[in-house]
DNA sequence: TCCTGTGAACTGATTCACAGCA
DNA sequence: TGCTGTGAATCAGTTCACAGGA
Protein backbone atom coordinates (compact mmCIF):
# COMPACT_ATOMS: atom_id res chain seq x y z
CA UNK A 1 0.00 0.00 0.00
CA UNK A 2 2.79 2.44 0.84
CA UNK A 3 5.64 3.07 -2.18
CA UNK A 4 8.84 4.83 -0.79
CA UNK A 5 9.20 8.26 -2.03
CA UNK A 6 12.60 9.20 -1.23
CA UNK A 7 13.73 12.39 -1.64
CA UNK A 8 16.70 14.11 0.09
CA UNK A 9 17.64 15.04 -3.56
CA UNK A 10 19.25 12.68 -4.50
CA UNK A 11 17.07 11.04 -7.64
CA UNK A 12 17.96 12.95 -10.69
CA UNK A 13 14.52 12.47 -11.84
CA UNK A 14 12.17 13.21 -8.65
CA UNK A 15 9.13 13.23 -10.83
CA UNK A 16 8.37 10.23 -9.21
CA UNK A 17 7.50 12.73 -6.23
CA UNK A 18 5.20 14.46 -7.99
CA UNK A 19 2.35 12.86 -6.34
CA UNK A 20 -0.57 14.48 -8.78
CA UNK A 21 -0.78 13.52 -12.48
CA UNK A 22 -1.41 17.09 -13.62
CA UNK A 23 -3.26 17.64 -16.97
CA UNK A 24 -0.70 18.79 -19.98
CA UNK A 25 2.79 17.97 -19.44
CA UNK A 26 3.92 17.96 -15.67
CA UNK A 27 6.79 20.42 -14.68
CA UNK A 28 9.68 18.69 -13.62
CA UNK A 29 9.88 18.54 -9.26
CA UNK A 30 13.75 20.09 -10.17
CA UNK A 31 12.29 23.17 -11.70
CA UNK A 32 9.40 23.58 -8.48
CA UNK A 33 12.48 23.17 -6.19
CA UNK A 34 13.44 26.25 -7.48
CA UNK A 35 11.02 28.48 -7.77
CA UNK A 36 11.36 29.55 -3.62
CA UNK A 37 14.40 30.97 -4.49
CA UNK A 38 13.28 32.84 -7.76
CA UNK A 39 10.44 34.27 -5.28
CA UNK A 40 13.06 34.72 -2.54
CA UNK A 41 15.44 36.51 -4.81
CA UNK A 42 12.92 38.99 -6.58
CA UNK A 43 11.16 39.47 -3.44
CA UNK A 44 14.15 41.03 -2.03
CA UNK A 45 15.31 42.77 -5.40
CA UNK A 46 12.13 44.45 -5.65
CA UNK A 47 12.62 45.71 -2.02
CA UNK A 48 15.84 46.75 -3.01
CA UNK A 49 14.28 48.92 -5.24
CA UNK A 50 14.98 47.04 -8.58
CA UNK A 51 12.17 47.04 -10.67
CA UNK A 52 13.22 44.85 -13.56
CA UNK A 53 15.76 42.60 -13.80
CA UNK A 54 17.16 40.60 -16.93
CA UNK A 55 17.63 36.66 -17.02
CA UNK A 56 21.44 37.40 -16.96
CA UNK A 57 21.62 39.66 -14.00
CA UNK A 58 19.51 37.66 -12.04
CA UNK A 59 21.32 33.96 -13.05
CA UNK A 60 24.51 35.86 -12.12
CA UNK A 61 22.96 37.02 -8.21
CA UNK A 62 21.14 33.32 -8.04
CA UNK A 63 24.25 31.24 -9.42
CA UNK A 64 21.97 29.55 -11.88
CA UNK A 65 22.42 30.07 -15.55
CA UNK A 66 20.31 32.69 -17.43
CA UNK A 67 19.13 29.84 -19.78
CA UNK A 68 18.00 27.66 -16.89
CA UNK A 69 15.75 31.06 -15.45
CA UNK A 70 14.32 31.69 -18.79
CA UNK A 71 13.05 28.19 -19.22
CA UNK A 72 12.01 27.69 -15.66
CA UNK A 73 9.87 30.80 -15.97
CA UNK A 74 8.43 30.10 -19.43
CA UNK A 75 7.40 26.97 -18.58
CA UNK A 76 4.45 28.64 -16.67
CA UNK A 77 3.88 31.28 -19.08
CA UNK A 78 5.33 34.37 -20.75
CA UNK A 79 6.63 36.26 -17.59
CA UNK A 80 9.29 38.66 -19.33
CA UNK A 81 9.53 42.03 -22.11
CA UNK A 82 11.56 41.27 -24.34
CA UNK A 83 14.50 43.89 -24.76
CA UNK A 84 13.34 44.69 -20.82
CA UNK A 85 13.74 41.60 -18.52
CA UNK A 86 11.65 40.65 -15.76
CA UNK A 87 9.57 43.01 -13.52
CA UNK A 88 11.25 42.10 -9.87
CA UNK A 89 7.78 42.63 -7.96
CA UNK A 90 5.11 40.83 -10.63
CA UNK A 91 7.11 37.67 -11.28
CA UNK A 92 7.70 37.32 -7.49
CA UNK A 93 3.97 37.13 -6.99
CA UNK A 94 2.99 35.53 -9.63
CA UNK A 95 5.37 32.78 -8.59
CA UNK A 96 4.02 32.91 -5.39
CA UNK A 97 0.94 32.55 -6.58
CA UNK A 98 1.72 29.33 -8.86
CA UNK A 99 3.01 27.73 -5.23
CA UNK A 100 -0.45 28.10 -3.49
CA UNK A 101 2.13 31.01 -1.26
CA UNK A 102 -1.37 33.53 -1.63
CA UNK A 103 -2.97 31.58 1.56
CA UNK A 104 -1.85 30.61 4.84
CA UNK A 105 -0.72 26.90 5.48
CA UNK A 106 -1.68 25.23 8.59
CA UNK A 107 1.31 22.65 9.73
CA UNK A 108 1.50 20.09 12.11
CA UNK A 109 4.34 19.50 14.11
CA UNK A 110 5.64 15.93 15.31
CA UNK A 111 8.34 16.26 17.95
CA UNK A 112 8.90 18.90 20.14
CA UNK A 113 12.92 18.37 20.92
CA UNK A 114 15.81 20.28 20.12
CA UNK A 115 14.86 20.18 16.22
CA UNK A 116 10.87 20.73 17.09
CA UNK A 117 11.16 23.55 19.67
CA UNK A 118 14.10 25.44 17.05
CA UNK A 119 11.45 25.01 13.84
CA UNK A 120 8.34 26.08 16.37
CA UNK A 121 10.23 28.95 17.17
CA UNK A 122 11.64 29.83 13.69
CA UNK A 123 10.84 33.23 12.39
CA UNK A 124 10.76 32.23 8.53
CA UNK A 125 7.72 30.35 8.76
CA UNK A 126 5.09 33.22 9.15
CA UNK A 127 3.02 34.87 7.88
CA UNK A 128 2.46 31.62 4.77
CA UNK A 129 3.16 28.94 7.89
CA UNK A 130 1.52 28.63 11.08
CA UNK A 131 2.01 25.55 13.47
CA UNK A 132 -1.67 24.46 14.29
CA UNK A 133 -0.91 21.49 16.23
CA UNK A 134 2.17 20.21 18.16
CA UNK A 135 2.45 16.54 19.02
CA UNK A 136 5.18 14.71 21.51
CA UNK A 137 4.94 11.67 23.59
CA UNK A 138 7.02 12.67 26.34
CA UNK A 139 5.48 16.54 26.55
CA UNK A 140 2.10 15.53 26.45
CA UNK A 141 -0.04 17.86 28.30
CA UNK A 142 2.20 20.59 28.04
CA UNK A 143 1.52 23.74 26.46
CA UNK A 144 4.08 25.89 24.21
CA UNK A 145 4.75 28.69 25.73
CA UNK A 146 4.47 31.27 23.11
CA UNK A 147 1.42 29.44 21.32
CA UNK A 148 -0.58 28.36 23.91
CA UNK A 149 -1.14 25.07 22.08
CA UNK A 150 -1.11 21.96 24.13
CA UNK A 151 1.10 19.54 22.99
CA UNK A 152 -0.54 16.01 22.06
CA UNK A 153 0.10 12.58 22.02
CA UNK A 154 0.87 10.88 18.60
CA UNK A 155 -1.79 8.97 18.70
CA UNK A 156 -3.92 11.79 18.61
CA UNK A 157 -2.26 12.88 14.94
CA UNK A 158 -4.42 11.80 13.10
CA UNK A 159 -7.63 12.84 14.14
CA UNK A 160 -6.67 16.13 15.49
CA UNK A 161 -4.81 16.47 11.84
CA UNK A 162 -8.09 15.80 10.10
CA UNK A 163 -10.27 17.60 12.25
CA UNK A 164 -8.45 21.15 11.54
CA UNK A 165 -7.40 19.80 8.01
CA UNK A 166 -3.93 20.32 8.04
CA UNK A 167 -2.40 19.27 4.81
CA UNK A 168 1.22 19.97 5.69
CA UNK A 169 3.40 18.49 8.65
CA UNK A 170 6.81 18.11 9.97
CA UNK A 171 8.89 15.28 11.34
CA UNK A 172 11.17 15.85 14.22
CA UNK A 173 11.04 12.95 16.37
CA UNK A 174 13.69 10.34 16.24
CA UNK A 175 14.56 8.43 13.77
CA UNK A 176 12.47 5.04 15.41
CA UNK A 177 9.10 6.91 16.05
CA UNK A 178 9.48 8.64 12.27
CA UNK A 179 7.55 5.88 10.53
CA UNK A 180 4.53 5.64 12.63
CA UNK A 181 4.40 9.62 12.84
CA UNK A 182 4.49 10.17 8.71
CA UNK A 183 1.86 7.06 8.85
CA UNK A 184 -0.47 8.42 11.34
CA UNK A 185 -0.26 12.30 9.11
CA UNK A 186 -0.82 10.40 6.40
CA UNK A 187 -4.06 8.69 7.30
CA UNK A 188 -5.19 12.18 9.01
CA UNK A 189 -5.25 14.07 5.43
CA UNK A 190 -1.67 15.20 5.31
CA UNK A 191 -0.05 15.34 1.70
CA UNK A 192 3.56 17.20 1.75
CA UNK A 193 5.87 16.08 5.27
CA UNK A 194 8.99 17.64 5.90
CA UNK A 195 11.00 14.99 7.58
CA UNK A 196 13.97 16.03 10.17
CA UNK A 197 14.58 12.26 11.26
CA UNK A 198 17.89 10.44 9.47
CA UNK A 199 15.08 7.87 8.11
CA UNK A 200 13.75 7.33 4.65
CA UNK A 201 9.96 7.73 4.86
CA UNK A 202 7.34 4.97 3.17
CA UNK A 203 4.49 7.55 2.47
CA UNK A 204 1.54 6.84 -0.61
CA UNK A 205 2.42 8.38 -4.25
CA UNK A 206 0.15 10.90 -3.19
CA UNK A 207 2.65 12.86 -0.68
CA UNK A 208 5.24 14.69 -1.01
CA UNK A 209 8.42 14.34 1.38
CA UNK A 210 11.39 16.77 1.60
CA UNK A 211 14.18 15.76 3.77
CA UNK A 212 16.58 18.08 5.77
CA UNK A 213 19.27 16.03 6.87
CA UNK A 214 22.28 18.89 7.97
CA UNK A 215 24.13 15.44 9.21
CA UNK A 216 24.08 13.98 5.71
CA UNK A 217 25.06 17.25 4.13
CA UNK A 218 28.15 17.22 6.45
CA UNK A 219 29.02 13.71 5.94
CA UNK A 220 28.76 14.34 1.91
CA UNK A 221 30.67 17.25 2.10
CA UNK A 222 33.82 15.44 4.49
CA UNK A 223 34.33 13.90 0.97
CA UNK A 224 36.18 16.39 -0.64
CA UNK A 225 38.07 17.78 2.65
CA UNK A 226 41.63 15.89 3.83
CA UNK A 227 41.03 12.47 4.72
CA UNK A 228 43.37 12.73 8.23
CA UNK A 229 43.57 15.25 10.09
CA UNK A 230 46.25 17.84 9.96
CA UNK A 231 46.51 17.16 6.36
CA UNK A 232 46.48 19.85 3.47
CA UNK A 233 44.14 19.74 1.14
CA UNK A 234 44.09 16.67 -0.85
CA UNK A 235 42.21 15.59 -4.04
CA UNK A 236 38.87 12.86 -3.02
CA UNK A 237 38.93 9.60 -4.26
CA UNK A 238 38.00 8.80 -7.92
CA UNK A 239 37.07 6.21 -9.91
CA UNK A 240 40.91 5.48 -10.36
CA UNK A 241 41.41 5.18 -6.87
CA UNK A 242 40.01 1.12 -6.26
CA UNK A 243 38.54 0.58 -3.10
CA UNK A 244 38.50 -2.88 -3.02
CA UNK B 1 37.17 36.35 -7.01
CA UNK B 2 34.80 34.31 -5.81
CA UNK B 3 32.04 32.60 -7.95
CA UNK B 4 28.73 31.51 -6.30
CA UNK B 5 28.43 28.15 -6.33
CA UNK B 6 24.86 27.31 -5.80
CA UNK B 7 23.91 23.95 -4.58
CA UNK B 8 20.70 23.53 -2.72
CA UNK B 9 20.26 20.62 -5.08
CA UNK B 10 19.00 23.38 -7.33
CA UNK B 11 21.60 22.23 -10.32
CA UNK B 12 21.09 18.82 -12.51
CA UNK B 13 24.76 18.62 -12.59
CA UNK B 14 26.01 19.66 -9.53
CA UNK B 15 30.12 19.00 -10.63
CA UNK B 16 30.27 23.04 -10.46
CA UNK B 17 30.33 21.68 -6.71
CA UNK B 18 33.24 19.44 -7.03
CA UNK B 19 35.97 21.80 -5.89
CA UNK B 20 39.13 19.90 -6.30
CA UNK B 21 39.93 18.53 -9.58
CA UNK B 22 40.72 15.07 -9.02
CA UNK B 23 42.23 12.82 -11.32
CA UNK B 24 40.99 9.95 -13.14
CA UNK B 25 36.96 11.23 -13.91
CA UNK B 26 35.64 12.48 -11.21
CA UNK B 27 32.28 11.12 -8.72
CA UNK B 28 29.26 12.87 -9.64
CA UNK B 29 28.36 14.75 -6.54
CA UNK B 30 24.92 13.55 -7.10
CA UNK B 31 26.49 10.29 -6.18
CA UNK B 32 28.34 11.54 -3.13
CA UNK B 33 25.64 12.98 -1.58
CA UNK B 34 23.56 9.65 -1.72
CA UNK B 35 26.55 7.81 0.15
CA UNK B 36 25.70 8.63 3.52
CA UNK B 37 22.32 7.62 2.73
CA UNK B 38 24.38 4.18 2.10
CA UNK B 39 26.37 4.21 5.46
CA UNK B 40 23.49 4.91 7.23
CA UNK B 41 21.46 2.17 6.08
CA UNK B 42 24.39 -0.73 5.79
CA UNK B 43 25.03 0.05 9.76
CA UNK B 44 21.22 0.16 10.66
CA UNK B 45 21.02 -3.38 9.13
CA UNK B 46 24.24 -4.69 10.37
CA UNK B 47 23.36 -3.51 13.77
CA UNK B 48 20.04 -5.37 13.64
CA UNK B 49 22.38 -8.62 12.80
CA UNK B 50 21.77 -8.42 8.92
CA UNK B 51 24.86 -9.61 7.86
CA UNK B 52 24.54 -9.62 4.11
CA UNK B 53 21.99 -7.85 1.91
CA UNK B 54 21.24 -7.62 -2.13
CA UNK B 55 21.31 -4.18 -4.07
CA UNK B 56 17.26 -5.19 -4.35
CA UNK B 57 16.82 -5.55 -0.73
CA UNK B 58 19.25 -2.35 -0.31
CA UNK B 59 16.92 -0.73 -2.76
CA UNK B 60 13.91 -1.88 -1.36
CA UNK B 61 14.92 0.05 2.19
CA UNK B 62 16.23 3.01 0.82
CA UNK B 63 13.96 3.65 -2.33
CA UNK B 64 16.18 3.91 -4.97
CA UNK B 65 16.86 1.24 -8.12
CA UNK B 66 18.85 -1.32 -7.18
CA UNK B 67 21.13 -0.77 -10.47
CA UNK B 68 21.68 2.56 -9.66
CA UNK B 69 23.15 1.06 -5.84
CA UNK B 70 24.70 -0.96 -7.75
CA UNK B 71 26.50 1.33 -10.05
CA UNK B 72 27.10 4.10 -7.43
CA UNK B 73 29.29 1.36 -4.89
CA UNK B 74 31.03 -0.26 -8.29
CA UNK B 75 32.15 3.42 -8.90
CA UNK B 76 34.38 3.00 -5.70
CA UNK B 77 35.09 -0.38 -6.61
CA UNK B 78 34.43 -4.26 -6.13
CA UNK B 79 32.09 -4.08 -3.00
CA UNK B 80 29.81 -6.59 -3.54
CA UNK B 81 30.01 -10.45 -3.63
CA UNK B 82 28.47 -12.10 -7.01
CA UNK B 83 25.65 -14.72 -5.78
CA UNK B 84 25.67 -13.29 -2.46
CA UNK B 85 25.37 -9.52 -1.79
CA UNK B 86 27.40 -6.73 0.24
CA UNK B 87 28.19 -7.40 3.39
CA UNK B 88 26.41 -4.83 5.79
CA UNK B 89 29.01 -4.02 7.85
CA UNK B 90 32.36 -4.31 5.37
CA UNK B 91 30.35 -1.80 2.71
CA UNK B 92 29.53 0.90 5.54
CA UNK B 93 33.22 0.74 6.86
CA UNK B 94 34.76 1.43 3.32
CA UNK B 95 32.23 4.15 2.15
CA UNK B 96 32.58 5.77 5.48
CA UNK B 97 36.34 6.20 4.61
CA UNK B 98 35.79 6.69 1.50
CA UNK B 99 33.96 9.81 2.98
CA UNK B 100 36.58 10.14 5.65
CA UNK B 101 34.53 9.72 8.14
CA UNK B 102 37.20 7.25 9.89
CA UNK B 103 38.57 10.29 11.87
CA UNK B 104 36.84 12.88 13.77
CA UNK B 105 35.93 17.17 12.41
CA UNK B 106 36.10 20.29 14.27
CA UNK B 107 33.84 22.36 13.11
CA UNK B 108 32.88 26.25 13.70
CA UNK B 109 29.54 27.40 14.03
CA UNK B 110 28.59 30.69 13.36
CA UNK B 111 25.34 31.87 15.09
CA UNK B 112 23.58 31.01 18.49
CA UNK B 113 20.36 31.69 18.01
CA UNK B 114 17.06 29.44 17.72
CA UNK B 115 18.90 27.39 14.67
CA UNK B 116 22.79 27.69 15.95
CA UNK B 117 21.58 26.18 19.92
CA UNK B 118 19.43 23.85 18.29
CA UNK B 119 23.15 22.86 16.16
CA UNK B 120 25.17 22.73 19.27
CA UNK B 121 22.55 20.05 20.78
CA UNK B 122 22.06 18.50 18.18
CA UNK B 123 22.54 14.49 18.73
CA UNK B 124 23.19 13.05 15.92
CA UNK B 125 26.66 15.20 15.32
CA UNK B 126 29.32 13.20 17.26
CA UNK B 127 31.56 11.41 17.68
CA UNK B 128 32.24 12.44 14.09
CA UNK B 129 31.44 16.35 14.13
CA UNK B 130 32.61 18.51 17.36
CA UNK B 131 31.65 22.11 17.81
CA UNK B 132 35.33 23.83 18.67
CA UNK B 133 33.92 27.16 18.13
CA UNK B 134 31.09 28.87 18.13
CA UNK B 135 30.58 33.00 17.17
CA UNK B 136 27.77 35.16 17.61
CA UNK B 137 27.62 39.01 17.70
CA UNK B 138 25.01 39.71 20.51
CA UNK B 139 26.13 36.73 22.66
CA UNK B 140 30.05 37.77 22.71
CA UNK B 141 32.15 37.02 25.37
CA UNK B 142 29.03 34.27 27.29
CA UNK B 143 30.01 30.48 27.40
CA UNK B 144 28.18 27.74 25.68
CA UNK B 145 27.06 25.76 28.96
CA UNK B 146 27.91 22.08 27.46
CA UNK B 147 30.64 22.41 26.09
CA UNK B 148 32.47 25.33 28.15
CA UNK B 149 33.21 27.34 24.69
CA UNK B 150 33.33 30.71 24.99
CA UNK B 151 31.14 32.92 21.99
CA UNK B 152 33.62 35.19 20.12
CA UNK B 153 32.54 37.89 17.78
CA UNK B 154 32.14 37.47 14.07
CA UNK B 155 35.26 39.96 13.73
CA UNK B 156 37.44 36.67 15.51
CA UNK B 157 36.00 34.01 12.94
CA UNK B 158 38.88 34.03 10.17
CA UNK B 159 41.85 33.71 12.93
CA UNK B 160 40.31 31.57 15.10
CA UNK B 161 39.14 29.28 12.47
CA UNK B 162 42.68 29.26 11.11
CA UNK B 163 44.25 28.65 14.36
CA UNK B 164 41.95 25.69 15.06
CA UNK B 165 42.64 24.48 11.40
CA UNK B 166 38.75 23.53 10.96
CA UNK B 167 37.53 23.14 7.74
CA UNK B 168 33.96 22.79 8.18
CA UNK B 169 31.57 25.89 9.10
CA UNK B 170 28.05 25.94 9.91
CA UNK B 171 26.10 29.21 9.49
CA UNK B 172 22.99 29.74 11.07
CA UNK B 173 23.00 33.67 11.29
CA UNK B 174 20.41 36.31 9.53
CA UNK B 175 20.38 36.30 5.60
CA UNK B 176 21.94 39.56 6.29
CA UNK B 177 24.95 38.68 7.62
CA UNK B 178 25.39 35.01 6.34
CA UNK B 179 27.88 36.58 3.04
CA UNK B 180 30.10 38.13 5.49
CA UNK B 181 30.44 34.93 7.96
CA UNK B 182 31.25 32.91 4.82
CA UNK B 183 33.64 35.30 3.77
CA UNK B 184 35.37 35.02 7.21
CA UNK B 185 35.42 31.45 7.46
CA UNK B 186 36.91 30.92 3.97
CA UNK B 187 39.50 33.53 4.63
CA UNK B 188 40.57 31.53 7.68
CA UNK B 189 40.44 28.23 5.77
CA UNK B 190 37.38 26.25 6.03
CA UNK B 191 36.22 24.47 2.95
CA UNK B 192 32.69 23.66 3.36
CA UNK B 193 29.80 25.33 4.59
CA UNK B 194 26.62 24.58 5.80
CA UNK B 195 24.62 26.99 5.26
CA UNK B 196 20.82 27.59 7.03
CA UNK B 197 20.92 31.12 5.64
CA UNK B 198 18.47 31.64 3.18
CA UNK B 199 20.86 33.20 0.65
CA UNK B 200 22.79 32.09 -2.05
CA UNK B 201 26.22 32.11 -0.88
CA UNK B 202 29.27 33.59 -3.03
CA UNK B 203 32.46 31.16 -2.36
CA UNK B 204 35.47 30.60 -4.00
CA UNK B 205 35.37 27.29 -6.77
CA UNK B 206 37.11 25.04 -3.84
CA UNK B 207 34.76 25.26 -1.26
CA UNK B 208 31.45 23.22 -0.93
CA UNK B 209 28.44 24.44 0.01
CA UNK B 210 25.23 22.53 1.17
CA UNK B 211 21.96 24.58 1.85
CA UNK B 212 19.62 23.79 4.51
CA UNK B 213 16.11 25.30 4.14
CA UNK B 214 13.50 24.12 5.63
CA UNK B 215 11.02 26.87 4.31
CA UNK B 216 12.40 26.57 0.83
CA UNK B 217 11.28 23.00 1.03
CA UNK B 218 7.44 23.60 2.54
CA UNK B 219 7.27 26.34 0.08
CA UNK B 220 8.01 24.13 -2.71
CA UNK B 221 5.97 21.57 -1.33
CA UNK B 222 2.68 23.83 -1.15
CA UNK B 223 2.70 23.64 -5.03
CA UNK B 224 1.09 20.13 -5.00
CA UNK B 225 -1.61 21.22 -2.64
CA UNK B 226 -4.66 22.67 -2.88
CA UNK B 227 -4.33 25.97 -4.16
CA UNK B 228 -6.97 27.59 -1.13
CA UNK B 229 -8.23 26.91 1.98
CA UNK B 230 -10.78 24.30 2.29
CA UNK B 231 -10.00 23.25 -1.22
CA UNK B 232 -10.50 19.39 -1.53
CA UNK B 233 -7.14 18.36 -3.51
CA UNK B 234 -6.40 19.35 -7.06
CA UNK B 235 -4.47 18.97 -9.66
CA UNK B 236 -1.52 21.86 -9.55
CA UNK B 237 -0.72 24.25 -12.36
CA UNK B 238 0.90 22.75 -15.55
CA UNK B 239 2.12 23.87 -18.74
CA UNK B 240 -1.36 23.98 -19.92
CA UNK B 241 -2.17 26.75 -17.58
CA UNK B 242 -0.65 30.02 -18.68
CA UNK B 243 0.23 32.42 -16.01
CA UNK B 244 1.06 35.71 -18.14
C1' DT C 1 21.16 -20.45 -9.25
C1' DC C 2 21.75 -15.97 -7.44
C1' DC C 3 23.38 -11.58 -7.82
C1' DT C 4 27.15 -8.28 -9.06
C1' DG C 5 29.30 -5.17 -12.37
C1' DT C 6 28.82 -2.88 -16.62
C1' DG C 7 28.26 -1.88 -21.81
C1' DA C 8 24.48 0.08 -24.27
C1' DA C 9 20.16 2.32 -24.53
C1' DC C 10 17.38 5.61 -22.78
C1' DT C 11 15.48 9.48 -20.40
C1' DG C 12 15.49 13.93 -18.82
C1' DA C 13 17.65 18.28 -17.84
C1' DT C 14 20.79 21.96 -19.32
C1' DT C 15 22.91 24.78 -22.65
C1' DC C 16 23.36 26.69 -27.19
C1' DA C 17 22.02 29.73 -30.45
C1' DC C 18 18.92 32.43 -32.70
C1' DA C 19 14.23 34.08 -34.41
C1' DG C 20 11.40 37.60 -33.19
C1' DC C 21 9.17 41.14 -30.30
C1' DA C 22 9.44 45.79 -27.99
C1' DT D 1 19.48 47.16 -29.85
C1' DG D 2 18.43 44.29 -25.85
C1' DC D 3 16.54 40.48 -24.13
C1' DT D 4 12.94 36.84 -24.01
C1' DG D 5 11.23 32.32 -25.41
C1' DT D 6 12.30 28.13 -27.56
C1' DG D 7 13.73 24.49 -31.14
C1' DA D 8 17.86 21.73 -31.51
C1' DA D 9 22.02 19.95 -29.68
C1' DT D 10 24.36 18.42 -25.90
C1' DC D 11 25.32 16.49 -21.64
C1' DA D 12 24.56 13.70 -17.52
C1' DG D 13 22.32 10.41 -14.89
C1' DT D 14 19.36 6.29 -14.73
C1' DT D 15 17.73 1.99 -16.27
C1' DC D 16 17.99 -2.13 -19.08
C1' DA D 17 19.74 -6.37 -19.82
C1' DC D 18 23.01 -9.68 -19.61
C1' DA D 19 27.79 -11.84 -19.26
C1' DG D 20 30.15 -14.04 -15.90
C1' DG D 21 31.88 -15.20 -11.15
C1' DA D 22 30.78 -17.70 -6.70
Amino acid sequence: MTRTIPDHSLRENPNDAVPIAPVGHPIPDIVIRRLPIYVRTLRSLSESGVDSVSSEELAEQIGISAAQIRRDLASFGRFGRQGKGYSTAEVADSVAEILHLNRGWDVALAGFGNIGRAVAHHRGFPPTFRIAAIFDRRKEGREEPSTGLHILPPEAISAEVRRLGIELGIIAVPAGAAQDVADRMVEGGVRALLNYAPVVLRVPDNVVVREVDPVAALRSMTYYLSPAAGDGPDAPATAGLRAG
